[in-house]
DNA sequence: CAGAATCCACCGCGATACTG
DNA sequence: CAGTATCGCGGTGGATTCTG
């Protein structure tokens, strides 16, 4: 869940290196899902298919706690819960469109790549 | 070394899910290494605080099966490799670029949400 | 100098089951 | 429904030693 912030990394992020701590398996996965406004639990865990409750618990908490997401939780019964993306958050969708845009324009080149290496 | 192009992230990209496959500790490191032309194994192990000379190889074998580096090795003694970055190495540096600008902009606001997290 | 070979610690993530 | 509690595997990356 991207935890520590490397030290290194920080000092090294004015040297031009990317300390954006949404590298894991889920967490841009989940930023998409809130991007058109705020979802429950369960229904973010949909489009995530496959993921468990307890790794999607520990997403959102560590997104949370980098102000990403905020979570408001209503104690009615059944309980509901919506998770949204802060304007924090929403300044990530910037960075990870210019990844989409590297994997729309260079993604083919790239497969082609490790597909030649194979035969190598 | 980011290995396996998971095939769940291979078709989302086109859902806006980046596949950048340079997300783990070292990669986009050594690409700034070797932004500015061609570099040893030993020149780029200064800059890489701390890398091991096993981690390194394995890094730049990935880099090479994906495209992203070419590696050039002379039969001198004492031996000589040099390494620099391929055309496809290079459109790498744009979204890179990219989570650089929101590290400028926002890491600061990220610290702040880390920082009043713990008191919570 | 440019690696290769081993061994090992950590932890991200998944599977499963349980709860208010 | 919205989580929590355990358990455990696999893989990344570090430490160390050795070699042509």
């Amino acid at each position: 869940m991207t935890q520590p912030l490397d030290p290194a990394m920080f000092h090294e992020c004015r040297d031009g290196v990317m300390p954006l701590q949404i590298g894991d398996k889920w967490t841009a996965r989940i930023i998409r899902c809130l991007e058109d406004g705020p979802r429950r639990f369960s229904e973010l865990r949909i489009p995530l298919r496959g993921i468990t409750p307890k790794v999607l618990t520990e997403s959102l908490r560590a997104m949370e706690r980098d102000g990403f997401v905020r979570h408001t939780a209503y104690a009615e019964m059944p309980r509901r819960a919506e998770y949204e993306l802060t304007a924090l958050g929403r300044t990530l969708l910037e960075p990870m469109e210019a990844c989409c845009e590297w994997s729309r324009r260079h993604l083919p080149a790239f497969l082609d790549a490790r597909e030649s290496w194979s035969g190598s």
